[in-house]
DNA sequence: ATCAAGATTACCT
DNA sequence: GGTAATCTTGATA
C-alpha cells in the first residue's frame, strides 16, 4: 500500500478559517476530492494553482459591493464552496476562508488529474481516454476544473467538512517552489499578486 | 423592464 | 496573439 495514503487526512475547520494568503499558498499540493453522486464515482485531482479574493480591500472579489444572492456563501464561515456562473458557459469554484462576514474565499484554478481521469476526459472531451497533451488539458483553467468534475450551481454551498466533498492533507510545498503573480482575466485591482501556482508543474493555466 | 459586464474557453490567423 | 460565444447576475429606472 501507498504509505502516502495512510497519512492523508481531510482538512478540517481550522485549516479553511486561516488567513486569506495564508491559506491560498497552503492549499498547493493538497487533494481536492469529490464522490460524484450522479456520478457514482470518487473523482480527485492535486490542487497546482489558485488565485484569492478579498472583497475588503480587493475590488475584483465578488464580494466587495456587500452581500448579494449569488456571493452570500463567501460570507460564511472558510470551508464551504462558492460556485459561480460566468460568460454563459463556464463554472467555477472557490473555497470560501476565514471567519464570519470576512467575504474572502480561494479560486481554484488548476490540478494534476489523479483518481478518475476517464471520468474527467468523458466531461470534457466526451470519451473516456487521453493522449498526453489532452490530459494537461483537463484541468488546467477554473472553467476546465468545474466541467471534468462535474461541479454546477448544484454545488453551490456544499460543506467541505462533509464527507461528499473534501481536501486531504498533503506535504507543505516549500516556499522556494511556490510562484506568487498577479491574477488573471480581471480588470480591477489587477497589481494585487494574489495569484499562487507551484513552479514548473504542466498543469498550471497560465504562466 | 432593461442592460452591461463578466475570477473563461476554444478556435482562428 | 486576437476574439466570438453565451447567459446569469446585479444595478439602474
Amino acid at each position: 500500500m501507498n504509505p502516502m495514503s495512510l497519512k492523508r487526512q481531510k482538512l478540517s475547520i481550522d485549516f479553511y478559517t486561516g488567513e486569506l494568503l495564508i491559506v491560498a499558498q497552503q492549499l498547493l499540493g493538497k487533494m481536492f476530492v469529490f464522490n460524484n453522486k450522479n456520478l457514482g464515482r470518487k473523482l480527485s485531482a492535486k490542487i497546482v494553482e489558485v488565485e484569492a479574493y478579498n472583497g475588503n480591500i480587493d475590488e475584483a472579489a465578488h464580494t466587495f459591493n456587500g452581500k448579494t444572492e449569488r456571493n452570500k456563501i463567501m460570507f460564511e464561515r472558510g470551508g464551504y464552496l462558492y460556485v459561480y456562473f460566468t460568460y454563459g458557459k463556464h463554472f467555477c469554484a472557490n473555497i470560501v476562508t476565514g471567519k464570519e462576514e470576512e467575504g474572502t474565499a480561494i479560486l481554484l484554478r488548476g490540478m494534476e488529474a489523479i483518481d478518475g481521469i476517464e471520468s474527467f476526459s468523458q466531461n470534457r472531451f466526451g470519451k473516456t481516454s487521453v493522449d498526453n497533451k489532452e490530459k494537461k488539458n483537463l484541468l488546467n483553467g477554473p472553467g476546465k476544473i468545474c466541467q471534468a468534475f462535474g461541479i454546477s450551481k448544484e454545488q453551490y454551498g456544499m460543506d467541505l467538512l462533509s464527507d461528499e466533498i473534501y481536501l486531504l492533507d498533503a506535504p507543505r510545498i516549500p516556499k522556494n517552489k511556490i510562484v506568487q503573480t498577479t491574477r488573471i482575466g480581471i480588470k480591477k485591482s489587477e497589481e494585487l499578486p494574489w495569484r499562487f501556482y507551484i513552479e514548473d508543474n504542466s498543469n498550471v493555466s497560465r504562466k
